[in-house]
DNA sequence: ATAAAGAATATCATATTATGATATCTTGTC
DNA sequence: GACAAGATATCATAATATGATATTCTTTAT
């Protein structure tokens, strides 16, 4: 086939991985031919790879509809995953107890490329859906997690990656204009955290800090959403910055000891 | 090679996935050789598939030690599967309200052959790293989900389960005998809840519910988990049990209308 | 009820692709 | 500085995945 390059890589699973991601927010079950339509893979080969990721416990199959659906697995796997990310090990009990004493919304992100990606939330309140769900990835120019890591970098990798990282319009007031997204990053850099209205979702207000690495870049970051109608400015700066920054520190993994 | 069956199966595939669940708890990053041992692939075969899933993203490769980790795309797995399981989106807003009202850990629990998953996890104070986290397995037996499930399906059913399905010790206070088992789950039946205690932790009450089916099965559980210490007997009859029945039935899909 | 269309499942000959033995290069250890 | 352990690269071979086709099952329309 005109797969990838060289002996070093096998298609079969190549193409088998492709099944798998295949499912997203929108297409959540697929039957045999669906699958085949979006992967772009022929019938047959749908219908073996699909059959093996069945009886490996990949997928689930409705036996009355015969439709493919993510297994149980996908949840396995995503355990393994906080095993072996340290950060999320290191975090979870600053990020709880951030959580019951702010009262609101409280998530850990990491970097992903040009992403940002959620590792931990805890949601509290009304929320939409997907704010709910660890996994999720967004646009990093876009919100305030992404912001405050890119604020720790040096001036010119900065302007580098606001010019060329991809950003999406959410909401009718989703900043959409990079110049205003830079000087976004510069206050970060000045204040050492971020904060973002109407971003994702209108009338909400997102806060975040950056878990700085002994390399003194961010890589990862607490954040923080609440309802721009019950927090002002004010509000912010006093009851929620404090503790976020806090957290932020003792999560950092060199926080013991460094003065 | 000696592989599964068929010209319906592609044994490279199945290969690949064999490295993607040797993850887990304690094995969270491996070199190629620690690879190929844990899954008795030979030593080339491994070269080719680890190199695959790490082009593919599904695997991250530590540039200096060149040891395999799980890459971010696991979580994004998850993801998927949040979005496939439409309990999920049932239930977010009355676990978020429950956790709020009650102040303590709250979980959502699906039934994954003879084991209960995590589905949702809604952690409030200290918590075990472990108890905190999407994914994990639990024997069914053990825990207050588990039994409360059991609970509604039909006698023999239930005996068949209670002799045949595995357990496991955790703590030296775990249930082994399962003739206590059977009683408990004959209690839960009665009673339309489950409780346990110093099952899975030393000290602490595990309260579960029941999310019933349109079949009178249940599927799925809302969870609770408190310490001994805070709450005795009276509170969690007349704090927590309530709240958590109630819950549940606003989550089961035939809810509306059935009197 | 019956026909027709669409989808799932099964079969099979072919060569493309995965295989694994071996050889080379790299890194860390004593 | 020599050795060992591990990572990376190469290659001839056949076993495995391929995809065209045929069959069975399910749904929709007439």
């Amino acid at each position: 086939m005109k797969e990838k390059q060289n002996t070093l890589f096998v298609g079969s699973l190549a193409k088998g991985l492709k099944l798998l991601r295949a499912f997203d927010e929108t297409t959540t079950e697929m039957s045999l031919t669906d699958l085949a339509r979006r992967t772009g893979l022929d019938k047959s080969a749908t219908q073996r790879l699909a059959n093996t990721l069945h009886v490996e416990g990949m997928l689930d199959k409705d036996p009355e509809t015969k439709r493919f659906r993510p297994s149980h697995a996908w949840l396995e796997l995503a355990y393994a995953y906080f095993w072996s990310d340290p950060l999320v090990r290191q975090a979870m009990p600053q990020l709880i107890d951030l959580s019951q004493r702010l009262g609101s919304t409280v998530n850990l992100t990491e970097l992903s490329g040009d992403h940002i990606i959620y590792v931990s939330r805890l949601p509290n309140g009304i929320s939409q859906f997907s704010a709910t769900l660890v996994g999720r990835r967004l646009p990093a120019l876009n919100a305030s997690a992404g912001r405050v890591m890119i604020s720790t970098w040096p001036v010119e990798e900065r302007d580098r990656v606001v010019e060329s990282w991809p950003i999406h319009q959410f909401t009718p007031k989703t900043t959409i204009d990079r110049d205003v997204i830079r000087e976004g990053i510069e206050e970060a850099a000045q204040k050492g955290y971020a904060t973002t209205q109407n971003q994702m979702i209108l009338n909400q207000t997102g806060v975040a800090a950056p878990i700085i690495g002994p390399d003194g870049r961010a890589y990862a970051a607490v954040q923080c959403s609440v309802s721009s109608h019950h927090w002002g400015q004010d509000r912010i700066q006093e009851e929620l910055v404090p503790y976020i920054l806090d957290a932020a520190l003792a999560i950092a993994p060199q926080s013991r000891g460094v003065y």
